[in-house]
DNA sequence: ACCGGACATGTACATCTGTACACCAATGGT
DNA sequence: ACCATTGGTGTACAGATGTACATGTCCGGT
């Protein structure tokens, strides 16, 4: 990310012949510049996202971002879509992962910590998008599927009002938790969504 | 707000002779122009929050927004801690006319639904406070400040794990809330903010 | 009456940004 | 063997932006 050497160009030399290694197919380029915007998120956060840093963060030239993206909203779009995406993904293997009879206030809270340990880059995007959202009315149906799927996957293992009150207490520790530094305790964050089952 | 007249100057014209009302002593002008940094923020979102904005939306020069504000994070930070103050301000007058033997799920919810309707405005901003801090480590601890008040206005009521485990479904609603084009149930808020103090 | 300093403003400027576009290279169909 | 199409890249450019600063204007102290 320090690194500001390959593709910043914008400088005026002529680049003596033709381009280095120019004209080769890479299929994969869409999507690792995506991703590329989704790191950059993550460090600096959407008000600091531009087409140069992306570029520089995938390791192409300028010229890629805008070839595979027309306007820098669309990049951010495409990737905020692509964060959560991932995230369904994940939540889904750790729903599989979940066995029957466990206590689902203790997989909560470890889920919780999850994304505010390990996970905590994913957790930042996620809610960087949310908040991009609120201004831009092609995003809003992205956030909003995805706290559906959370409360779906919820209800699952409860009903449909449960699974949507605990999605909205998981969200609430992901928001309170991000910005602290030190973690919220596991017992109690357990206990919060014991209360709720219990209710 | 689309009235791009006044203060946007960077123009060639050299104004015939000196300023119209220079000098004159405007003491209410820094608050005035924090005020309206919080209004660009809740209209067009922090990344698009620029000095010339600020200074067309408070009516004022481009000149006055430096004055006051060394940088623009300066004026970003002044603005949201003044708008956390602002909150939290609007919270104890509200705890103070909650009277002591009222239901106080019922009340809550109607203090989810006000902040999601009314307020909306508000909470938006609260929420780009939230996102903003992420980065910015001189506003992590106004957010903290923030949360802990609220945790603590409601433990006043109960007890302080219950006060926090409230504070956290707070927030959830409210981050659900805001990004949804529709509000959620009184009941269902309500019922949810019954279960975590009936547990 | 005078003057230092705070208030206030208009303007300049280097820099960064989004985006357009002309160019080059490879591929695949015929 | 040819060439149209698509993938890929470097560069240019107009506009926006943060910030510095010279200048003007008023107030309070002496």
């Amino acid at each position: 990310m320090t690194t500001p050497d390959a593709a910043t160009s914008d400088a005026t030399v002529p680049r003596s012949t033709g381009a280095r290694a120019a004209g080769q197919r890479d299929p994969d380029r869409r999507e690792r510049i995506a991703r590329a915007a989704i790191e950059v998120v993550a460090e600096v956060g959407v008000e600091k996202l531009t087409h140069r840093r992306v570029a520089a963060a995938a390791g192409v030239p300028l010229g890629s971002t805008t070839y595979y993206f027309k306007t820098l909203d669309d990049l951010l779009a495409s990737a905020l879509r692509q964060a959560a995406d991932d995230d369904v993904d994940h939540l889904r293997t750790w729903a599989a992962g979940l066995d029957a009879g466990g206590d689902l206030a203790e997989a909560l809270a470890e889920l919780v910590l999850h994304y505010l340990g390990p996970a905590r880059a994913q957790t930042v995007v996620e809610h960087q998008l949310y908040i991009a959202a609120l201004h831009r009315p092609a995003l809003q149906h992205v956030s909003q599927e995805w706290d559906t799927a959370l409360a779906d996957l919820f209800a699952g293992y409860t009903d449909a009002e449960t699974g949507r009150a605990l999605s909205v207490l998981f969200c609430g520790w992901q928001l309170q938790g991000i910005v602290r530094e030190q973690l919220p305790g596991r017992r109690e964050v357990e206990a919060s969504f014991r209360r709720l089952l219990d209710g």
